[in-house]
DNA sequence: AAGCTACGCAACCGCTGGTCG
DNA sequence: GCGACCAGCGGTTGCGTAGCT
């Protein structure tokens, strides 16, 4: 049997978008709205695979896009936001208004990883590489890590899935049990929803995105 | 001016997880 | 419960271009 393809890839299109079609694809979906991609190339009269539309309207047509030069808030927030979540970029895109995933992921791979480097950070850890350990402190220590992610004890809905809360320490363990659901407003719960820029200092800054309660992917932390 | 190299970005590919019949 | 389908994600590739020799 097998999976069907995505698409006929040979009556599809591929490589650069011309203008023609990034004309149909705006024109059809300010018509009918984002929707099984699957579909729309044929209705828009479009000779591309759906995920070839998908993203390319994701990362290049979408009005909201915030297009230019990264600023030194958000080279530092996607910064801290790795070092709490790793190459998750559609999550960290999600705290980033008007940027984009691929975006966001093609900045670190040319400009901060260097930049990292260059200050002597292991971009992958956001530890000192060994080189430089003796003498440059770390970028996230562990006691401003302390900070940065909320007691174990006080997060209410994301306990850890076998029920282990050990590994006081793990970086990696404390952020899964920090995450909660999207879209879980103060409202619909007891506890009081805080952003996570606020613990990263950004509360209230543009790259803030706490006020658009519909971002995607919005994480938040829950302290009684 | 021509050739070469490195860089940045857009797009593609393959995989994963969610949903539905 | 299972398989097919689909959207979305992250890694990778390829092309255009700026900078250098």
């Amino acid at each position: 049997m097998g999976r069907s393809p995505c698409c006929e890839k040979a009556h599809t299109n591929k490589g650069a978008w011309t203008k023609e079609e990034d004309q149909r694809l705006i024109a059809y979906i300010k018509a009918h709205g984002e929707g099984c991609w699957r579909s729309l190339p044929k209705a828009a009269g479009l000779l591309r695979c759906g995920k070839s539309c998908r993203l390319r309207w994701i990362n290049y047509l979408r009005p909201d896009l915030k297009r230019g030069n990264f600023t030194e808030e958000e080279d530092d927030l996607i910064i801290k936001l790795h070092g709490l979540l790793g190459n998750k970029w559609s999550l960290i895109a999600g705290r980033l208004p008007g940027r984009t995933d691929n975006e966001i992921k093609n900045y670190w791979n040319t400009h901060i990883k260097r930049k990292l480097l260059g200050r002597g950070i292991d971009p992958q850890t956001h530890r000192p590489l060994a080189a430089f350990t003796a003498a440059v402190p770390s970028f996230l220590p562990m006691s401003d890590l302390a900070a940065v992610v909320p007691d174990t004890a006080a997060t209410s809905d994301t306990s850890h899935s076998d029920g282990s809360s050990s590994a006081a320490g793990s970086l990696d363990l404390n952020l899964e049990l920090s995450i909660s659901l999207p879209y879980y407003s103060a409202a619909e719960s007891p506890t009081l929803a805080i952003c996570l820029c606020h613990h990263l200092g950004f509360q209230g800054s543009e790259a803030c995105g706490c006020q658009t309660q519909q971002q995607r992917h919005a994480l938040r932390f829950h302290t009684s």
